[in-house]
DNA sequence: CTCCAAGTTGTACAGCGTCCAATTCAATTG
DNA sequence: CAATTGAATTGGACGCTGTACAACTTGGAG
């Protein structure tokens, strides 16, 4: 509550020091709980040297919003409709793992950071290696993404009616819709049970 | 301003007055300017008169986000396929005009209105008029849904580097995908250039 | 005619993001 | 080594948000 500081004195404080303690805040409480003055009571700081170091909260929260999309790792497998699956996988998982910013994702139309570039492109490398190439292959990396994102969005809280292994179950079933779609019947898929 | 009314003079208001008066203000100025203070400026009241008519502002937005559903008809064509196509694009089409709803509809997991459940009963039939039956048309259902609130909440602004009609068009595509995968290949479509 | 429930105002609280001026410190320059 | 400048920090404030509570007036029911 009490300021430890006088008029002029140094915190120390630093971007870096700012994003990791916003990032502590947001893990332990909520998007509801990242609030600067909260931020900077962690930092025993008062709310308006956070910007010093930060132009806004809305630009803080964008670069949070990339950070998180750091923990997803590239695809093992090689193949493209593996590797496509198991890249989609992985950020639904980890989108999972910070439900409430994933409306912000939608909202800020996916994110332009680094690491938002970064898995942008392993998929289309993927894509064409799978033979979608161009334009096409842009539109559908738009359309797993926007799926992606969406079912992570729709993701219904931990006392939900329907269970979220079984939505999870469920993003997997579009999903390989998507994929067959995207790269064509050259698959040796059983056909449907008739 | 200057309060038209003394204490405990009536101003005639009503839930659905409110509520139109909301819908107004949301279309004329955005979900921004939608502030419990702008919409008791509008009817000439002080704000907290708003709350004999309704519980909370989140309550008020949810019965907007639902009457918003109201201007999606339903789909003309009998034909399953072509039937889910056109609700589906209706919807997307709804969504586009009150995009800064959309991200709402996620966070809540979307909306559980009188509105929002005729549109998944229509959909419900029209699965199961093209062979999709049981938990098999839920889980059919959910991803279009998801896919097409996705698409219109990742709909870019006005002045955009890739222009809506182009975004529309991918909609489209990633549709016909989901259609495919979802009412199997008992379809006769020609086979995709090899 | 009386009484009560409902609608409305006055006032207020706690919280939010953010801006401005005053102050002090660290680093750079002469 | 001294002087100056620029960045970091505090004190305080502004305007905004949703909402609670008591006082009051009114319309309708009994």
């Amino acid at each position: 509550m009490t300021p430890p500081r006088a008029r002029g004195q140094r915190a120390g404080l630093d971007r870096e020091t700012v994003l990791a303690a916003a990032r502590d805040l947001l893990a332990r409480d909520g998007l509801d709980a990242l609030t600067m003055r909260a931020l900077a009571d962690r930092l025993g700081v008062r709310p308006n040297t956070l910007y010093s170091h930060v132009p806004s909260k809305t630009a803080l929260v964008d670069e949070l919003l990339d950070d998180v999309l750091g923990g997803i790792p590239a695809p093992e497998d090689p193949r493209p409709e593996q590797g496509v699956r198991e890249l989609m996988t992985a950020t639904y998982r980890v989108l999972l793992e910070h439900a409430e910013l994933v409306p912000l994702y939608l909202s800020r139309q996916g994110a332009r950071g680094p690491q938002a570039q970064r898995l942008g492109e392993i998929m289309l490398d993927l894509l064409a290696k799978g033979g979608v190439h161009g334009e096409q292959a842009v539109e559908a990396r738009r359309v797993l993404i926007v799926y992606t994102i969406g079912f992570a969005a729709f993701n219904p809280g931990e006392g939900a009616v329907v269970p979220q292994e079984h939505i999870a179950r469920n993003f997997a079933l579009g999903l390989d819709w998507l994929l067959t779609g995207i790269l064509g019947a050259g698959m040796d898929l059983p056909p449907p049970p008739a």
